[in-house]
DNA sequence: CTGTTAGCGCTTTCAA
DNA sequence: TTGAAAGCGCTAACAG
């Protein structure tokens, strides 16, 4: 069997207290004492027993994360950046994956996280009242990424603001019938950014005197399938637009590919501009909005970590938003296409 | 505070012994006893602390998954079976992330996950002598997707064989001179498949008569943009392959690309096949060779947890096999395509 | 079928 | 600065 804290307490001649002790960094512990303990454990090979310092300590040193999916791009992007924060942390990671309604309904009945960990980090869900409530009972911090709430951490970026940049980059570049591929607001996962980028260009459009028409506004559902089907629907219309604002990336590229296939070039018959930045954007030539996944993810966790240490449990409302950037390419701007004509 | 063992245990009127067999579903406890005891637990809404139940029975409920990336599409695919399977069964899911060569090195040396999981899977990672040796040491059961280890179960797929359908394709469509565009086989954070999907495509070549060129083979680093660039090599050669393999979707993805800013047209200048059949496959009308990763994933956890239910912690190696499929669409069959020429 | 009683391997007072 | 001792909240014999 793996040695225990007495098998190291013994070869150190010292009690297991001064062990857990010395090995824990704690103050006032004599160095040459630390020293023999720390020669005893590394010469066994020691690692404490994770589940009998949970339970005699009650920290878990485990934070749980929850995501409405795995396998899409700014998720993964956040469980990579959480998980090296956490992990840099000496912390563990929970992984909760919600996967549909029905997966959603079923946690936040059974709220499985309960005893287990020491914070919760939400990523890109807008909560329902009932939700929020099962998360509180878990008396711990609680972090939001993507969109605030009250009583939780929480790290953004101004969805409408990106957005309306977006916008107003295809206005200023003359565009008028413009045109939006975008998630849906009754989604039924109710994740982040639909309604606030939708917003943020409706917003630029009226500023420059045009009412938006739904019809230019498409449903892509945040995939490249999605996106290709919405930018087919938008180029069937009586008069097609001239540029379209993608609300995510993913979107983008299936439009990319939609337009191609109706022999449409880009940008000279139709710009398009994304947001996200996913790492493809760059290839596929696809102007866009950046937005920053890993240091978001990286603020959220960092704050999320700084409560549990400070024993905080429910930490005050702070909302943190990080700045987007315009990244202009060929797919706005001909006079840097690398696209063929 | 949340309720406790005992909590429970007053209330129905029985001891705390009989709480936890009753709640664990143990046999041996009388219908009415067990009822009382369900009501009281639902009343006072407990659920038993899991570092205590770890402690006490040595067992952890908790499996170890550890992948070199988790911003790939393969990666995501496994993670989110893998956590839907262990999520059934009552297991905790322990993510480990490798990252690069340092990040693995730190992982070996350290071992993290000591103490902590019930077994350990790994994913599509060609294992050192001294990298299996640290595993062993864990005394758990012992994972492998994508290839088998000596002292692992394993699913994977025959990549080679996948590898050779695909190239018999490019063959049987009259292609003779044929190129591939694969991962690095001295990528130092040895992934799986690059080795043997190379090794069946050249074994498919030398059966037609045709001595694999070196020319005609480029590295793509499973990459997007890697593939987009081993393209671009390829379309730079004196003469141009007809046809190309890539042994990734992703690089395929970056190969049409390259076509496509060369003017080419698939598959009547160029034909192309790629490997996984990425959900974006479909959408690029990409033909492909599918690997059903959800299926192996499953297939492997639930071995897994068979082995640590039946405490065997060292299963005897049992390697299974998924098939693999070809899926013909139109960047090889110039009939079914919907490109534009 | 049920209760009693030891632990599991640590952390944390409290004394010394 | 160190040690003794009392738990943390369960599980697992062992009796009964």
């Amino acid at each position: 069997m793996a040695a225990s804290i007495e098998d190291v307490a013994r070869r150190a001649g010292v009690s297991i207290a001064t062990v857990s002790r010395a090995l824990r960094g704690l103050p006032d512990v004599a160095t040459a004492t630390r020293d023999r303990v720390l020669a005893a454990a590394a010469e066994l090979d020691y690692v404490a027993s994770p589940f009998a310092a949970r339970l005699a300590s009650g920290r878990t040193n485990t934070v749980g994360l929850v995501v409405p999916f795995i396998s899409r791009w700014y998720f993964g992007e956040v469980i990579d950046a959480v998980e090296t924060t956490l992990r840099m942390a000496g912390f563990d990671l929970l992984l909760y994956n919600l996967g549909d309604e029905a997966g959603r309904a079923r946690f936040f009945e059974r709220m499985p996280m309960r005893k287990r960990v020491d914070a919760v980090l939400i990523a890109s869900l807008v909560l329902a009242e009932n939700e929020i409530d099962a998360l509180l009972t878990l008396g711990c911090p609680l972090g939001s990424l993507g969109l605030e709430h009250d009583n939780f951490l929480s790290t953004s970026i101004d969805d409408a603001a990106g957005a309306r940049v977006a916008a107003q980059h295809l206005l200023a570049l003359g565009h008028r019938r413009i045109a939006t591929i975008g998630g849906d607001p009754d989604d039924p996962m109710r994740i982040t950014p639909p309604l606030r980028r939708r917003e943020g260009f409706r917003s630029a459009l009226r500023e420059a005197g045009i009412e938006p028409d739904p019809q230019l506004e498409q449903l892509g559902y945040f995939t490249l399938a999605g996106g290709l089907e919405a930018c087919d629907r938008l180029l069937a219309l009586p008069e097609r637009p001239t540029a379209i604002f993608a609300e995510s990336d993913e979107m983008a590229f299936g439009a990319i590919r939609s337009l191609r296939l109706h022999g449409l070039r880009v940008p000279e018959d139709v710009a398009l501009i994304g947001f996200d930045d996913h790492v493809t954007a760059e290839v596929l030539d696809l102007s866009t909005i950046r937005q920053p996944v890993p240091a978001q993810a990286h603020d959220i966790t960092t704050r999320l970590l700084a409560a549990v240490e400070a024993g905080d449990d429910e930490p005050p409302t702070v909302d943190v938003v990080l700045p987007t950037e315009l990244v202009v390419r060929g797919s706005t701007d001909p006079s840097r296409s690398v696209y063929q004509s």
